[in-house]
DNA sequence: TCTCCGTTGCACACTAGTGTGCAGTCTACT
DNA sequence: AGTAGACTGCACACTAGTGTGCAACGGAGA
């Protein structure tokens, strides 16, 4: 039905990833439409971001609030988050770098909810003393999460080889002892 | 002499640290002058940036450099490294968000040289066993080196309250236990 | 007083993007 | 065959920035 509406976020996410400055016609040419095709779908620029976070939001939310109901430690669902957020993770790199820029605000905004899920996550871990002190749970859980993004972004094959390595920094950030760290992460099935 | 080309200077560090995609207009106002004015001393757009970015890695391998030459472990010049560069740091905070965009090309190039030192560094202390060797030493001093730019850019103040955190947190991402990284901090002179 | 020289104010050309309007075309469905 | 809906192609108005040219101004120093 929506096809090409559906083709012009998957391409969007790829375009602006590679450069989040790219303009609707780049990304309407890369869809294989013409420009004003693209405007018929989605009214604005801020609209496309717009669909496009709150995608993000929808899916990474509902990672979280699964891995959540689990009851776990905190650094063992941490390990299952990431995990599981990792092959959505390269794909929604964009939006960290959008987030400062013009659409900032409203990309926060969207992005508000899964921030305080991630801070509540980290506070939890930091009162267990499973996680370090050294920051409030807000900043640390924005660091360690950006960290995770950061090393998706640098990882060109968007591999699991990778991922290991994107969970044990974000562990050791989050001050969980390295041995602890590898034993956590090869318990992943 | 060359007073409002040092002020125009000091400013657009300033302006765009606010938001990296401040015009030259922007700068020229903040900075008391008209815009003309601003082109009078840089040519273009570009050449101001380059001059800024040239100044920061001036100023931090002269910093880098001189802490390599005190022949410490690989986590104590870290240490130092951070100390000595925090207060830097938040002023010149912009590149980071510079190396992606239009000018990201010319920026990684003169910042280049800086990279290599500190992934020299992360190298030998993955060689002598001080640094945890998770990822490749020039990704993990990028990630480490980004850590310390983003809580500097968290640090409303650019106080020295941040300054701990910051290197506590860099430390735990570079393997070492958080023990020896409290220890480390606090024999700070 | 005269003269540099940095600065100003303004006009201009140019680029690159956004968002709109509208008539035409193609295709799938009935 | 006919029609509705999506897509196209093109023109347009608008915004916001960059970089240039040039005459005029004003102050500090010879």
């Amino acid at each position: 039905m929506n096809e090409t509406r559906d083709r012009i976020l998957d391409v969007a996410l790829d375009v602006l990833g590679d450069n989040p400055d790219a303009g609707m016609g780049d990304i309407a040419s890369a869809a294989g439409v013409v420009r004003r095709t693209v405007y018929g779908h989605f009214p604005s620029r801020l609209d496309l971001i717009r669909t496009l976070t709150e995608r993000a939001v929808t899916e990474m939310t509902a990672v979280l609030t699964e891995v959540d109901a689990s009851g776990a430690e905190a650094d063992a669902m941490w390990v299952e988050f990431i995990a599981r957020i990792w092959p959505v993770a390269h794909r929604y790199r964009v939006l960290l770098a959008l987030r400062r820029g013009e659409y900032g605000e409203a990309i926060h905004g969207l992005l508000g909810p899964l921030d305080e899920l991630l801070a509540d996550l980290v506070k939890r871990g930091q009162d267990s003393d499973v996680f370090a002190q050294h920051l409030p749970p807000g900043i640390l859980s924005q660091i360690a999460y950006g960290v995770v993004f950061a090393i998706a972004d640098s990882d060109p094959s968007n591999g699991t080889l990778g991922a290991r390595a994107a969970t044990i920094t974000s562990l050791l950030m989050l001050g969980v002892p390295e041995t602890r760290a590898i034993a956590l992460v090869d318990d992943q099935p």
